[in-house]
DNA sequence: ACAGAGGATTCTGCTATGAAGAACAAGCCG
DNA sequence: CGGCTTGTTCTTCATAGCAGAATCCTCTGT
């Protein structure tokens, strides 16, 4: 048996096995957790809404926890989103001081983008910092455009409605979605003004890895410092940052023993 | 930005963020994350310590910290983990009341098998509950049938020795493997004893769902109550359960809708 | 081969956090 | 519509989790 650390967190302890459980045995309710753990309803509640909050667990309209997009998506490829995450970092930073607002990448999970790197812009009023959180990809700027150059079976794949059970209402409208990324796939990016938060505008454009758009990058702003002027800037901003990141990666991705 | 919880649990999720950096950006040395996370060492040690314990990290000969089993197996088919834990839990009590010893059904996920039942034995002495938990197929008695199962092709991806990189000591030598395979193959069960626990001895029989052999059951006990006149009973009531659970599956996954 | 530096791990004392319980809110069922 | 159960919020206090110190381990340079 693994033997428990001598230092033990019971706090963390609760949490991880809670994570464990929803991902073995499927969705709880908070009394059956707090059974389970052998704690208080309040502390199961309070351990829930911990895993909720980092993406471990979502909250079905049933009022049953889920395991979350962190336990049940396929994260196989850590080391290509190390990569890929190195490689930005030093071209996030060139973008923000050229556009002066953060800047963002995230990759392609299911039906979800994961932000695996953000350069925050210096301003005091910005966007924070998002790595690491999960998005529903129909939602934000970097999800449409990978979306888009899916192939149709793909996507109708990934927008089944058995897939989105108990999870009815954040489902899109997959005639109006199509119709969206067509605009984005002709225009070549994806402009979100208060979607996936208010007050947020993100402007995304896709970034080819290998032979897939499986990831993106974006650039957010407080919607009241965006204005029309400035989107041909950021948007020929995006375009240079894809490109010199897609260029860096492939004399990586060549030097990099892969396997898959 | 999701709004942290009103009673948010700062070392949770403190735990949280780390298992999240591990998926996102790779392997991290105790300094690397206590930076991260602006804690002291001694702190992210403990927490890692956690990670590691409940399979969300393990630690490299390098000494970093890499992803573990939980956040980097393809845990899709939560769903299906879920029906086949709930049909398999009543057939292993009845194996359990019948041998004596606790019973166990596992899955196959990468070249790890992940405890989703266990029940126990009433004995005083007894392995105990193992559910969640995760170890390399090769060392247990139930990962065996499912990996003699696969074709050649399958396990030589799953064993190539790129696929171990940082692991390379846990890594089995391929051809005494296959050997050992062979022979499983033949019984039609395996057995191990004193392989992934100290006194610990476990027989273990393929579980069919649907068309693969990618679930296993079985029946473990402290070596000392082992005795070779009992493995015929054993095995024979192993087969027993594992045809009844094969049977109630398939019942349950025609009544499921089910996609993949 | 050895010494020094840096990182990892263990241990201890103290205080801030996480636990339970109470109260309130929400939802379901008869 | 009322009663019951579950979910959620808030408060108080005991202890668990924190940092810092000490020790151990590993690697590198001379």
């Amino acid at each position: 048996m693994k033997n428990k650390p001598h230092y033990a967190l019971q706090s963390v302890d609760h949490a991880l096995q809670l994570a464990v459980i929803l991902q073995v045995e499927g969705p709880q309710s908070v009394t059956e957790a707090a059974r389970r753990l052998d704690v208080a309803r309040s502390t199961a509640h309070r351990l829930l809404s911990m895993l909720v909050y980092r993406d471990f667990a979502r909250q079905g309209p049933d009022r049953r926890y889920y395991a979350g997009p962190v336990i049940s998506l396929e994260a196989g490829g850590s080391d290509h989103t190390a990569v890929l995450r190195d490689v930005s970092m030093p071209h996030l930073q060139v973008l923000v001081d050229r556009v002066g607002e953060s800047a963002n990448v995230m990759v392609l999970a299911g039906d979800y983008v994961r932000f695996i790197a953000s350069v925050e812009s210096r301003e005091t009023f910005r966007v924070g910092n998002r790595e690491g959180m999960v998005f529903p990809a129909h939602l934000t700027s970097g999800g449409k455009p990978m979306l888009a150059e899916l192939s149709p079976e793909e996507r109708a794949e990934l927008y089944a409605p058995e897939r989105w059970e108990g999870r009815e209402a954040e489902r899109p409208d997959v005639a109006a979605l199509e119709r969206e990324l067509e605009v984005v796939r002709r225009r070549g990016f994806a402009i979100n003004r208060d979607r996936t938060e208010t007050g947020v505008t993100a402007i995304g454009r896709g970034l080819r890895v290998g032979e897939r758009t499986s990831a993106a990058v974006t650039v957010s702003m407080p919607t009241v410092r965006f204005q029309e002027d400035r989107l041909v800037d950021i948007v020929s901003a995006l375009a240079l940052a894809t490109r010199d990141i897609e260029h860096d990666l492939e004399g990586r991705l060549h030097a990099e023993r892969r396997w898959s």
